[in-house]
DNA sequence: CCATTTACCTAGTATGTCAATAGGTAAAAT
DNA sequence: ATTTTACCTATTGACATACTAGGTAAATGG
């Protein structure tokens, strides 16, 4: 299951991809358009500049913006930075240690071909996909 | 992510499916060739049964073993069966309460299609295909 | 009938993650 | 200098997960 986190950051990366090219969006705006509590999402958009997906700027005039233009941003890029790993099952995540018996199990092919189906599906998708088209 | 219970069972019902026509299968069997706690699977088989996906005799002699041929036990079931829902969003689990804001949101479509893909996936996918053919 | 083997039942527990809050400090502009 | 913003550290409550413990009921074989 994809966690709130993982949906905000979404949310937030969408919210900034709208206001692309204009001011830096304090967080304050964005958490009252999304409606979303601040403090929370502080945590989140925290993540989201120490995975170099946005910049964020102090003081008057600051807040945060894009650093890549919205097409450039595969929402499976957004989602594993936040949520760790799309791998359904751990023993697929990539600092699991290594199965022993990864070798005769019967499931694991199944869930490798649903990953890869994931992987597919969310970086398939990009920031742009997801605007609202006024 | 797919937790233990789901992963466990599937190998579970893998597990009857090659012992398929056989005797009952005891869980103390079943246990040691997965080589997984009894006492953890007592909690899975428990829901098995109850979810009519397998059947379960007490006594000597007894055990458990399908009651479908394998072919007609799509996976997406049994995992459906053990961890609620396949869904990868709070908002579009069957027992959600609805969102007054599902209308204007710009990430529901993302999530509903992932969903509908995931349930292709599994569903597509029998007991059968994951056997071990000798 | 009795002992054994099995399923089935109720309860508890440790651990961890999630979602969120609280209360600050540093940076930048007017 | 004051305001506005990002940024930092810590803590909390709730919940789910992954088990374990210790029984009772049912069915069979001898």
């Amino acid at each position: 299951m994809i966690s709130t986190k993982g949906r905000y950051a979404l949310r937030v990366m969408i919210d900034l991809a709208e206001h692309d090219g204009e001011a830096y969006q304090p967080l304050k705006d964005i958490a009252a358009r999304q409606e979303i509590s601040k403090k929370y999402l502080e945590i989140i958009v925290k993540e989201l500049v120490e995975g170099g997906l946005i910049t964020g700027v102090s003081g008057k005039g600051g807040g945060y913006r894009l650093c890549r233009r919205p097409e450039e941003y595969p929402v499976g890029e957004i989602l594993e930075r936040m949520v760790g790993s799309l791998s359904a099952v751990a023993c697929l995540t990539a600092d699991a240690t290594p199965c022993p018996k990864a070798a005769d199990c019967q499931t694991l092919p199944l869930w490798a071909e649903y990953d890869r189906l994931t992987h597919d599906f969310f970086y398939g998708k990009s920031l742009r996909d997801l605007i609202r088209r006024d």
